[in-house]
DNA sequence: TAGATTGTTAATCGATTAACAATC
DNA sequence: TAGATTGTTAATCGATTAACAATC
């Protein structure tokens, strides 16, 4: 894709999310301002960190006093831009895809889910959550009557490439991924794998590294081949 | 918790789940061997960052040949503990959580889902995916006579924290938390925080950078305040 | 005023890359 | 042998931290 000339560093993109979160949920408390100190112990990182990543976009703080919990919050909510409306669909209406259906994050973000598709012709005409699920062979006719910006990916891994293919040819730029298998897209396409077994596997790792160490051993790793 | 002596390095460990996901699906290839060059079109990362991670855990590789597909698996199996059983119970059966129950990803990674909680009279004794839905009244005698390693967290963010208090107290010491709030835990409790709306956060921010870059304009923020 | 806290600089730390000897 | 590719070193690059002047 070319790095853009300001790209945001991606270390820092990484951590906006998690400071939307935590100034999302200061709006409900009885506080006014929220202080770089205050934020790590939030988030974990440091308030030097914080008080660096957010001057990177502009200056927020007030000396003396922090930050402004609801400016801070609308300034984020600017960068990450969700105050710009966006278009949603969701291929592929199994359990998954129904349960995103019924997410209630998209709103706030400035997403609207305006169709689910499958190829199960018993799912078809269900309505979850007031969206219909219509047949995934509309799916070209659908795209060249809507303006869609992004497309949830919740098909079986086999029929991933295939429906990214025709999301791509459909001119579909935006890709939210929870097949687990490698998708090949063009270079200008926006490509988001959310590994949903992530965090299992950082705990399973985490459970092991914790009781290699409490059993002092140290696996010895090799392939037995030389 | 404080860092135990050879703790892997969280950028390493945030890879890991990478590799694993990418070797898994080159088992099903007819290649026997890839190199860190064919790993590096298929990760994105570098060459010699792919060396360097898989180096920090043992020899695995073979010269001019690259690294045993099956074998280099095997070992990320056992690097990330998925050789060892745990047991999974679901608190919360929501659409998510119903979801969750559906997920496939749970028995190759080493993990087995025993139990799932709601506090809805209309979900319990429902069963979903061969799993029987049970009162969350029933949590604590159900830990006491069941080794339950990880709590999947998908209730509603109200009811977030007191279910985590209860299951702290009931001695689990791994959470997956799929709720959007800010959880408290003990420093010794490994906390994963799966943000189900990352990828939406981060696409929103990319194609925004794409429309201000496009527009030429810089957007001035700042809170107005001095 | 005294205390608090930002925004920013310079110093430090750690991660990535480039390069290449070793060797299959 | 010539070509391929690892494992590892040293160099580079970038991210984080510590510190503090500015100032509310």
């Amino acid at each position: 894709m070319g790095k853009e000339l300001n790209a945001i560093p991606d270390i820092i993109i990484s951590r906006l999310p998690v400071y939307y979160q935590h100034l999302k949920n200061l709006q409900s408390s009885s506080k006014e301002y929220v202080s770089s100190e205050e934020l790590a112990d939030l988030t974990g990182f440091s308030s030097s960190l914080i008080r660096k990543d957010l001057s990177y976009f502009g200056t927020f703080g007030r000396k003396s006093y922090g930050y402004d919990i609801y400016c801070l919050f609308q300034q984020i909510n600017i960068i990450m831009g969700f105050n710009y409306k966006k278009k949603l669909i969701i291929i592929g209406a199994g359990h998954l895809g129904q349960a995103l259906a019924y997410n209630k994050g998209y709103n706030e973000r400035g997403y609207q889910l305006i169709s689910i598709f499958d190829k199960n012709p018993k799912l078809i005409d269900l309505v979850i959550n007031d969206i219909e699920i219509q047949s995934v062979s509309n799916l070209e006719r659908f795209l060249e009557n809507n303006k869609v910006d992004v497309a949830a990916l919740t098909v079986p891994g086999a029929a991933a490439q295939k429906i990214t293919d025709r999301l791509v040819a459909a001119g579909i730029k935006a890709i939210w991924d929870f097949t687990e298998v490698p998708l090949k897209v063009p270079e200008d396409i926006f490509l988001e794998e959310q590994l949903i077994n992530e965090g299992l596997c950082k705990l399973s790792l985490k459970m092991n590294q914790k009781r290699l160490n409490q059993d002092g051993t140290t696996e010895d790793l090799s392939c037995g081949q030389k």
